[in-house]
DNA sequence: GGTACGCTGACGTTGCGTTAAGGTGT
DNA sequence: CACACCTTAACGCAACGTCAGCGTAC
């Protein structure tokens, strides 16, 4: 077994890069074991703990700084306490990369809907369950858009009895994003929906309610007509966003 | 509904700083829809979608430039690969989630133990299932230390035969380091062990071996005697090691 | 006319990566 | 003497944070 090992050993050793190496020396983070009188530093294998430990915290978001803190306090009772709200922190994340994950799913299935739809058709789609929103009147502002860290399932609704009889932008609008059943206070219900995607600089972006309004029957649908962006930035048109408009089939 | 939002109001809205829109308009990423006469820029609703993407991409590693190469990018398979390998990279962070739960579980139980047990203590503890070691001969070098990414379940050990008589250091030791029941070459019996932490310099970090063989029978124990590091990271006790030495009673 | 916003610009920060220039060991 | 290793020093980088100084809106 090696007693010391130099500063390139240590540092395949552990899998971190020299310069590494050299910053938590120079930052009293993870000192070498002895340094030779040419300055050539010499590491212990045991210190590999140190360098994962280091890795394990940064992982979970604490800097250097606040690591070296930790490392040299005294304060026992402190160290048990951050091992414990570190595990709480880990128990978050772990569930916001389930949310991550539900977000990507999301934006694949819609990413690939536009690009097998696209845009201008005139399409039918089935609704499974009831989804809950939250909607703001007129003049309300949403108190918070996303109730997913992550995004998405929000836009803008016209309600039926604002939808004007001609074929126009209505006047009135609000602004309804997913929630919870709980603290929803609009249920959109399962069914079939009438569908079209629309892509649309920023002046157009109602434009489209108007020709969507004639290509259908008012009189076989129910319910507001929803307004929403549809993975515009995945889809990546310039200056162009994809909307989709939808309502429900009686 | 708001047609526009300014800069501070979509900040709120999008949950981020305004230096952040600052500098995500000046590098192309997420530009306002417009620009007034004075400067003052203006956001849309929808466009709180680009920012939860930005941020969703970031999470999973991505630099805001990949993210605009994604974003602008007009190949759409190219979008649907990046989607799919992140998901197969998320599936990963969940694993490695895992992983560092159960490094700090191990940190946690090691430092309790550090702290009720104390140094320079006889004690016996029963390890209940086997453990599956790579040992490396005198001469060679562990090939990876870690086999999980975050460290620890390593030392050195003593093998029985190299023990000396006399009380004194012995003169050969090899690494070993926890693997999988395949990857290993040895195996480390479940049973009660005898063991005892100190709290060493670098230099004495042997000499605790002649000590603990003196407080020992020998003859009542059997196998090698295992040298490892014990969470000295967390105890932070400036340049010492905690080392826990262990033998397995017969 | 206060004060809460908006703007730009410059410099600071973290955690290293990246040359550059030179000493050491085999 | 090559060549791989070691060193320090200086600058670069992302992704903003943090003033400072000044204009604007209500």
């Amino acid at each position: 077994m090696k007693e010391e090992y130099t500063t390139g050993e240590f540092a395949t050793l552990c899998k971190l890069s020299k310069k590494a190496l050299f910053h938590y020396d120079k930052i009293d983070l993870v000192k070498p074991i002895r340094v030779d009188e040419k300055g050539y530093r010499f590491y212990r294998l045991y210190q590999c703990d140190q360098i994962s430990t280091i890795k394990l915290f940064q992982e979970l978001g604490l800097s250097l700084k606040e690591i070296k803190e930790i490392f040299h306090s005294q304060d026992f009772s402190l160290k048990s306490t951050v091992l414990h709200t570190q595990k709480e922190i880990l128990a978050q994340k772990i569930e916001e990369l389930a949310a991550m994950k539900e977000m990507l799913e999301f934006l694949t299935i819609r990413f690939d809907h536009f690009q097998t739809i696209g845009t201008e058709h005139l399409y039918r789609e089935a609704v499974s369950e009831d989804e809950y929103y939250h909607v703001s009147d007129k003049s309300g502002e949403p108190v918070s858009v996303n109730y997913l860290n992550y995004g998405y399932q929000y836009g803008v609704l016209f309600k039926r009895e604002e939808l004007p009889d001609e074929n126009e932008v209505p006047k009135h609008s609000h602004i309804f994003q997913r929630t919870t059943k709980e603290e929803s206070n609009f249920r959109k219900p399962k069914g079939t929906y009438l569908s079209m995607l629309y892509l649309l600089s920023n002046e157009e972006i109602m434009t489209c309610i108007p020709s969507f309004l004639q290509e259908i029957d008012l009189a076989e649908t129910e319910g507001p007509l929803y307004h929403e962006d549809y993975c515009s930035e995945i889809a990546g048109y310039p200056d162009k966003f994809v909307i989709k408009l939808s309502i429900k089939l009686r």
